[in-house]
DNA sequence: TATTTTATTGACTATTTAGTCAGTTTTGAC
DNA sequence: GTCAAAACTGACTAAATAGTCAATAAAATA
């Protein structure tokens, strides 16, 4: 019934939906960045984004489908993060470090992404009573780093190895962050994250070094 | 008031308390490694733990009660695990290899332990308006780690780079697993622990084997 | 066995929350 | 201006859920 159908190309209604619905997702993600996705309430979000709450439900069909676009943005913002660079990488290694680099800006750049993204109830599903359409994003993210990495490397390497490398990459980055907010001060996560880099990039081109 | 106070050691009753105790925690476990902590629901516990849902009110005063056990039972557990070893290894690379094979071993050994401690929603905790009582056993599982590999190190070595280190191990174990669950399949997890291992102790030894 | 203490139970309450919808406001067309 | 369409609203409903408590069962004691 009331689906917006008719009229076609508006101007001054069709903004005011799409200012509507960008002040939801802001909310909506400054809420996720905080408590889990369960966690977080429907009401929260709208009183958060100063709209009536019925209104969310006019952008979207419910929590879990504004859950997915959110999830959606972020990963295709980090994925953009990774592939931006001014001059392409000249070695394997320039490449590494740059993905360790670029998931370290989009940490400080995009907090609120970051954080929701890497809430392990998006991640470490087994039984997956919602829809796997959550994990598609995540697919996403992990194939956008063996496209980066892949053209550094003979074709003759095995796709489980690049997929390894990705797992890792993703795994390191993720896994250090989450710690490192527990057991260090702010300042000292920044100061960690430089040498660590080139530890781990080393690792993983000796890694990719052996057979393929 | 109907607090358990009275007698002292008994036997039978004790032992019925104990059992029931027991069964709860284990269908909390269980339903914790599926659902995230907080979408998990008292009465799914207690279904499956086939008691009265009152019955869990006498042996945890909540919720969270309930949680931080387990929490703390599993990093109990997990710290064993780290600390166990034949013959203690030779260098800092063996006790590194140790330590991951130990995680490794944990992940698969007790799955469900496993997979509760490492939901996001228990690390990634800013603004926890949840008491930081969870975190307690997570520091303290850090602190196990740098008390295994702080041995191998000169004293002189920087704490902040111990942590680092402990965070990055940590943070490494995690987050690839949490990937590799996605983007791989069963056997492939398994056949990818131990080069990516090796790749990964070297890079560490590397890290630390800088100025202190 | 009769009595007391402890453990268990599940119906009940109070609260929270996802999702709805009739009514209101804003915008657009004429 | 008037009317129609779209966006917005928030009180409302239905369902779920955390936590309680009087009643019951099991065990210990005398």
């Amino acid at each position: 019934m009331g689906r917006k159908i008719v009229k076609k190309e508006g101007t001054r209604m069709q903004k005011r939906a799409r200012r509507t619905r960008k002040k939801l997702k802001k909310a909506a993600l400054d809420v996720f960045a905080e408590k889990s996705v369960d966690a977080a309430t429907v009401e929260e979000i709208t009183e958060k984004a100063d709209v009536g709450k019925g209104t969310l439900y006019q952008h979207f069909a419910d929590k879990e489908e504004i859950v997915l676009t959110l999830v959606e943005d972020a990963v295709r913002h980090l994925i953009e993060v990774i592939r931006s660079y001014e001059t392409a990488p000249e070695t394997l290694e320039d490449m590494l470090e740059h993905l360790l680099n670029a998931h370290y800006r989009f940490s400080i750049e995009a907090r609120e992404e970051f954080l929701m993204l890497f809430q392990g109830k998006l991640l470490l599903r087994l039984e997956s009573d919602t829809l796997d359409e959550l994990e598609e994003p995540y697919m996403r993210y992990l194939e956008a780093i063996e496209e980066q990495v892949s053209s550094y490397l003979s074709p003759r390497i095995a796709a489980i190895k690049i997929r390894r490398l990705a797992c890792a990459v993703a795994g390191f980055v993720f896994g250090f962050f989450s710690f490192a907010m527990i057991g260090m001060k702010e300042d000292e996560v920044e100061s960690s994250v430089k040498p660590l880099r080139r530890a781990f990039v080393h690792s993983l081109c000796a890694f990719l070094g052996r057979e393929p």
